[in-house]
DNA sequence: CGAGGTCTTGAAGACGATCAACAAACGTGG
DNA sequence: CCACGTTTGTTGATCGTCTTCAAGACCTCG
């Protein structure tokens, strides 16, 4: 668990010794959440942040009329909501996609690391900013590209981001998603999504069945989806 | 200039004189920006972060086949681009809409403030987290909600945004953005824009003409756009 | 006065939503 | 081990929203 923050911490950022020590006297609270039920309630005020250990996550929004839309999606060694820790305010639900093992760690503890390590911080702000490439990536693919476009893109960055915390190859890799979650992904009706997967079934590019998503075709699905993967940000950097 | 940074900081986080004088001390660059071009290149690598001063400007996508999607509208007194502190490759553009006053500080400076003064760091990594949650917001709009409903947020976070720094009130503001700027964020087509703009007059909720919008019925506006401001975190927190 | 930019309008068509029915897979308890 | 209900995936038909294309009105500025 303490392992895996510190791996994933330092794929992005150039870490001393000492900071990997602070990273690994974190307080981790251990715990668990069942498929389906939520990590953080929407319109909460949490006193903890969350990091995902193994299982899958999405962030949602919910509209009066009851309708959904995830707004991320997130995958084992990903700090869920450590946006929290300065959000005093829940904007957004979190909710378990699979079953997940998750740790909390409590926002004093973040504060105390905020106010001794310059260059953790960095590195944790860094995380959320991230986030916020992710965002703006689906958010100009939303308006401006086809959902069969989308729907590549999202397998393509799911396939990218799985195999950065070493689960998946570029063969495939397994997802705990239904076609109704993926439309709240994307945004479409879970009909469309229907068809839409037949089309890259039909066309050779991806097999998506049961949880596993197999790759037949990767240059045609990321050419297909225009997918760039800069915007993930997958190189450690000094900071 | 200076006060304009100070004053936009102080409203999200309480600050000490301490923390004003240092951002006080930061190093701006005053510089100036003429309508429809480009404040930051796509793909560059900037070594600088820019502060709005006066005027608009959007972060912008550009796809292979031309369509540009706008991710995000800045106000005077926005970071546009904060985030290349860390994320060092800009994965997106920063388009002038009008003419715009400018202020430019070095990373380095950016850098020596996050190594010193961890309440200031925390108060400029919160300003990254709301564009995110702004980010967050529009997501789930585009996935689940009508054009209309839409446009009429759009206008109410304008609103509230420029109030926010003391720009326009809450009969109206003035906005520099053609419809066919309005379709490039909203995701639509500049015909569709103009009918629903046409809606929304005819309900008699908002009269946007030339560079000016004036809101003639609050109420029903926000209730229609279910516009709740908590995402924007208009209040100063202790950080 | 003419030219370019912006807004407006109409008509046709594409894309995706909705509704409804059915099939397949799965887990549970009898 | 089968019967059953529930959940998920699949298919067809119809409908609405938004796009595209094209033309014309309006406006501002040289």
């Amino acid at each position: 668990m303490k392992e895996l923050l510190i791996r994933k911490m330092e794929r992005r950022a150039v870490l001393t010794e000492a900071d990997k020590a602070v990273l690994a006297e974190l307080p981790l609270d251990p715990g668990f959440v069942g498929a389906k039920h939520d990590i953080v309630r929407q319109s909460g005020r949490p006193t903890k942040s969350t990091l995902l250990v193994s299982g899958m996550c999405a962030r949602y929004h919910v509209f009066a009329d009851g309708k959904r839309q995830f707004t991320q999606l997130h995958v084992p060694g990903d700090f869920v909501d450590l946006h929290s820790f300065l959000l005093t305010a829940m904007d957004h639900g979190v909710l378990a996609l699979s079953d997940c093992e998750i740790a909390s760690v409590p926002h004093e503890a973040i504060k105390r690391v905020t106010d001794t390590h310059p260059r953790l911080t960095r590195a944790l702000w860094l995380d959320t900013l991230v986030d916020g490439a992710i965002h703006r990536q689906w958010l100009a693919r939303m308006g401006r590209q086809s959902s069969a476009a989308n729907l590549a893109h999202l397998i393509c960055e799911l396939c990218a981001r799985l195999q950065f915390v070493g689960l998946g190859s570029s063969a495939g890799f397994d997802v705990p998603l239904r076609q109704e979650d993926v439309a709240d992904l994307l945004g479409l009706s879970p009909v469309h999504v229907n068809r839409v997967l037949q089309e890259l079934r039909t066309g050779g590019m991806v097999w998506w069945e049961h949880q596993h998503v197999r790759i037949l075709d990767w240059d045609r699905l990321s050419a297909m989806a225009e997918f760039d993967l800069t915007y993930l940000q997958l190189e450690a950097h000094e900071l």
